[in-house]
RNA sequence: GGAGAGGUGGCUGAGUGGUCGAAAGCAGCGGUUUGCUAAACCGUCGUACUGGGAAACCGGUACCGGGGGUUCGAAUCCCCCCCUCUCCGCCA
């Protein structure tokens, strides 16, 4: 959400800068329904401040033992024409709002402009892809040969986007989410949550996520409640609708949860493997900082989730998005690309956004110094990483010729195996 | 699921239907006093939208869980819903 009176002061300046991320701001329609709003807002204020003096009268009258029979009637009218005006008002006042709520942010001045993908800037690659003397294979063969992961049990469990992971399969997602966290709170400094998944309206309002990608969404029957499609939602929102200590600020929170996305629109997608799933894993970060601080924040985030793939040996690169390849409440994001031999590509594994105030106006998440005004903070998050992702990196890149995978030497503690051999399946 | 209690400003907590945006206290901020710390005293201290103003700021409207209703007028009365707490039942 932008602020109102900076969104209609900048209003050619700001559509200009939307229309490179494709979306297209009508302008003198946005002009006209906002006219429209404050003209409704005054008419129905000005007969309501009329309201509240006459009947501050009436009160003095009484409390005189004056007869006041007739001015009752006339604030009466009042009243009546103001009810007439009340539902023109909340209908525009709705249709205003639910333009604006749908309007995307703004990039950052250092995004580059761009359509989609191919204008995404590579900022560095690290590591490099391992070169095998057999032709790799992908995880969806590796893993299935080894027994450690299963899909026909899971399309008879659920169906299409699931998996099982099995035995080492199984040990290697906890081993990966116990490394990620372990990291990211005793080295990174983020504290660990471990919140809801199941989540309500007004929290997918706070970031973004609804009115506008319900459709992405897992719904409960019956109630206001979704699964949440990502961390972000439970963990930024445990903020909403408060003023936070300005001077206790970066606040940084890592979280493990499972994530539910229903993938409207991806058919065809990655429909081998794990890589596109309705449920997978996922360890978040997430940031609430000062405005002033959330580039450098941003920055620092992202490194952290570089650092994850840099001790477990993947190869990678950081994407700087361009303007049209961002999600709708980002001003700036990173996408990691882990290296996947099997796809002899790289795959996105994790994706870092400063959505500056965006999030935190519609979450009225706020921050104050000791002697400030109050304002609206800055968060960010970021994949830290999915894991589902970085098991098949894991998998893909550290495949060997007989069919096994070495275990990289960080996880080693974790997974308690150096080598994962085809033991221990589902009979 | 059943019964009861309650939801008021950053927090605690008052509030006979009529200047209540809301007492009081705490915290915060500014100041006085003080050798320092502490204390005391004085002042200040909500948010959103909106009109005016370069700004400081001034005016209007709304907000006492949410939504309706009664009334000239609602934090206060009525209805519905949500949430929290306690007890009972069930349950990981």
């Amino acid at each position: 959400m932008h602020e109102l009176s900076y969104f209609r002061g900048n209003l050619d300046a700001i559509a200009a800068r939307l229309a490179t991320r494709g979306y297209s701001l009508d302008v003198a329609s946005y002009r006209a329904l906002d006219q429209e709003r404050r003209a409704a807002l005054t008419e129905s204020e000005t007969l309501k401040a009329q309201r509240n003096s006459e009947s501050n009268e009436i009160a003095k009258l009484k409390k005189a033992g004056a007869d006041t029979t007739e001015q009752q009637a006339k604030v009466r009218a009042i009243g009546d024409r103001i009810k007439a005006l009340e539902d023109n008002v909340k209908a525009v006042d709705d249709r205003f709002y639910e333009t604006l709520a749908g309007v995307p942010n703004i990039p950052h001045e250092s995004v580059p402009t761009g359509d989609d993908a191919d204008a995404n800037v590579e900022v560095h690659k690290h590591g490099t892809p391992p070169v095998f003397d057999f032709p790799p294979q992908n995880h969806w063969d590796i893993g299935p040969a080894l027994g450690i992961l299963d899909f026909e049990r899971a399309a008879k469990i659920t169906g299409a986007r699931f998996a099982v992971y099995v035995g080492l399969g199984a040990k290697l997602e906890r081993a990966l989410i116990n490394f990620m966290l372990d990291t990211h709170t005793r080295e990174h400094g983020y504290t660990e949550v471990f919140p809801p998944v199941v989540v309500n309206s007004a929290s997918l309002y706070g970031t973004g996520q609804l009115p506008k990608f319900a459709a992405d969404l897992f719904k409960l029957e019956g109630t206001d409640y979704y699964l949440a499609p990502t961390a972000e939602v439970p963990v930024t929102n445990l903020h909403r609708d408060e003023t936070l200590d300005a001077d206790l600020l970066p606040i940084s929170y890592c979280a493990f949860t499972s994530c539910f996305r229903s993938e409207a629109g991806a058919y065809g997608r990655d429909v081998r493997g794990i890589i596109r799933q309705h449920q997978f894993q996922k360890v978040e970060l997430v940031k609430f900082c000062r405005p002033e601080q959330s580039h450098e924040q941003l920055e620092l985030l992202t490194s952290h989730a570089e650092n994850i793939l840099d001790r477990l040996g993947l190869p990678f690169r950081r994407m700087l998005l361009c303007t049209g390849d961002m999600g709708f409440s980002s001003a700036k994001t990173y996408d990691l690309e882990v290296w996947l031999p099997g796809q002899n590509a790289y795959k996105e594994i994790s994706s870092c956004s400063n959505f500056e105030a965006f999030q935190a106006r519609r979450a009225a998440i706020r921050c104050k110094s000791a002697k400030g005004k109050a304002e609206p903070a800055h968060t960010l998050n970021g994949s830290g990483l999915a894991v589902g992702r970085t098991w098949v990196a894991i998998v893909e890149n550290y495949q060997q010729k007989d069919g096994s995978v070495v275990v990289p030497d960080a996880l080693r503690p974790y997974l308690n195996a150096e080598v994962i051999t085809p033991r221990g399946t589902l009979a």
